[in-house]
DNA sequence: TTGAAAGCGATACCAT
DNA sequence: ATGGTATCGCTTTCAA
């Protein structure tokens, strides 16, 4: 039988709140009775306070859940996520608060269930898709939240730190057009109502499944129709992963068949730089053959010359971490700024002179 | 007033199991009356058991406390870490199971703190130092605990995932040492009993407080001592933290005065690559000039041509987390391979020849 | 300074 | 299939 704080006070001969007190509020009794009481709690092998039990009285918990859209293991290998982690794990040890990282399975019923099982007291969304199960579950907690890379559905009272994604995408769609390039090609994860690897026809962007692609696609779409490049002229990939092997992978569906596009977008660095090794493998050249843009600058995109969106990955996990634990912080919703980055894998389109 | 199962329970006119079984035992009551229950619970804005309650009534949570010695950042800024929590993740989700990184903040006292309220069922505790306070907050909760990095000195009934390091160090060394090195100088973190950075001497390597470092440090010393080299000839250098940048400022003292080594050893691969940076500001080149040997094999060690020890931090994560939720799991203690991985970064002694 | 009593919100077991 | 009752382990008034 494990002991309690009750055992403990029966040993000594006092009070179960004399015992609680000893342990959480040392003022409220005299120095020698908490030795006695901490001497006889060690010797009978109590290990202090229940803490289920603590957090259900104190209705308090000191720690907060992470939500992420895929794979928990994904939170480890994307370099944009573990900073965005980083900076939110910032703002938590300044407020001594842990993260309690929640496993999305791809199982609905058990990714709910987490959620609704997790002991914390609040919750951080990070990419979880508005129609995901657990994002619900997360808001039926009724617990406060603060959702990150997620600007245009959320009504004024959620917070939210996240950027405009389609101002951004935009900026660099018009860099591409702006050198002159016609015929250009996106790559995006989870473009298509379900989950697909290569070509795949999107009528209207506003459909894609996915929030964060989505307002990407409408920036891309919105820079080409400023040069008179309807959409349904433009050839889009899909990607099952965000990872730099699919990227390389989907890009032969582009580098493989005539006519080559001349550049391509692609709506994370993680595909870009994918695509970077296929050109490479191929033979070609980024920024003189082919132009390829990414988003999010990770620190690999600068290694590689790649073209990208930079946007401030920490700065979002911390400014998430804040507007949680913060109560100074008063606003709700903040925006962060974002940034084109040119590098080498942009360049003109050559094929403008030519034939 | 926030509702409370009960609150359902009255509106309905049931009694609190039944609603209890409502939510966690469907099987136990009729479909229609859980569609009742469900909704009044809709209706009056209750969300569900609460996890706290539940799991202080069950006894069981859901999630396992992850415990480091630095910074809860530093989690996901050194690449070696981010690989061992990834397979931990792996195992966790496997088993529904979500992962609480606990902050260990510098003052001991909160980080104990932390521990001793951490709402979990189990621990992992990854480069945590024997003598740190929250270790030993987490020992004291006696719930099951597995160690990671952490061999030597673990009683036969702890779990233990971990490395021979101490052999792994000596392979590092002889490599230098068959290669004719003989001036060798060593780098690892935190070598002396405070924290300093920059050259520092110890009279005994198992002096080192941190219990890696020091298992390596043995090893280093063993090798040389197979060719003649006394530990006391040895220049050792500090650092505080495990980062490029420190690596490559501490390597400094070895490279900007004379004699300088023929070879240097670093006990983690993101302080070697420090080196080779501060080889290449001095247009050294490593492998002919001066020898660099590092250790962990992270993935930018390939890419810069590093020799170094691989050791698989994927399957410790993963390991660690089996040893911990996988019932089937007997075995307590798990002692996982290294291999030498032998690249560009080392060379033989070309001074042997010459002067 | 210390103690008694009243919950915090839920689940398990045993009846019915 | 449903209800009653005891209990999980602690904290928090409030009174002594």
């Amino acid at each position: 039988m494990k002991p309690t704080l009750q055992t403990v006070a029966d040993a000594v001969g006092v009070s179960r709140s004399t015992v609680s007190n000893a342990y959480s509020r040392p003022d409220q009794l005299s120095p020698q009775l908490r030795e006695t009481i901490l001497e006889a709690a060690a010797r009978l092998g109590y290990t202090g306070p229940h803490p289920a039990a603590r957090s259900l009285r104190k209705g308090q918990v000191g720690a907060i859940g992470v939500l992420f859209s895929a794979e928990l293991s994904y939170a480890f290998t994307d370099p944009y996520a573990v900073q965005f982690l980083r900076g939110l794990a910032e703002t938590a040890e300044r407020h001594n608060t842990g993260l309690l990282l929640i496993p999305l399975l791809s199982d609905g019923e058990a990714a709910a269930q987490a959620v609704q099982n997790a002991v914390v007291d609040g919750f951080c969304a990070y990419c979880v898709p508005a129609w995901h199960a657990s994002y619900d579950a997360a808001l039926a907690r009724n617990l406060p939240m603060v959702i990150a890379e997620w600007h245009a559905n959320a009504d004024p009272g959620t917070r939210v730190v996240g950027i405009d994604d389609m101002a951004a995408a935009r900026t660099a769609a018009r860099h591409l057009t702006a050198l002159g390039h016609r015929r250009i090609a996106v790559i995006a994860h989870w473009i298509g109502p379900v989950q697909h690897s290569g070509p795949i026809t999107l009528a209207r962007p506003e459909d894609a499944p996915h929030h964060v692609t989505r307002e990407r696609l409408i920036g891309y779409r919105d820079a080409f129709a400023e040069v008179g490049v309807d959409w349904s002229e433009v050839t889009t990939i899909s990607s099952i992963h965000n990872s730099r092997e699919e990227g390389a992978a989907v890009a032969a569906h582009l580098l493989d068949r005539a006519p080559r596009p001349t550049a391509i977008l692609a709506a994370a660095d993680l595909l870009a730089l994918g695509v970077l090794d296929a050109l490479e493998t191929r033979g070609l050249q980024a920024g003189r053959d082919i132009s390829v843009v990414g988003f999010d600058d990770i620190p690999e995109a600068a290694a590689a010359r790649l073209t990208t969106i930079r946007q401030p990955a920490l700065d979002k996990g911390r400014i998430a971490g804040e507007l949680l634990l913060d109560a100074e912080r008063a606003e709700r919703q903040v925006v962060l700024p974002t940034e084109l980055m040119v590098r080498a894998s942009t360049g003109p389109n050559n094929e403008a002179g030519r034939s």
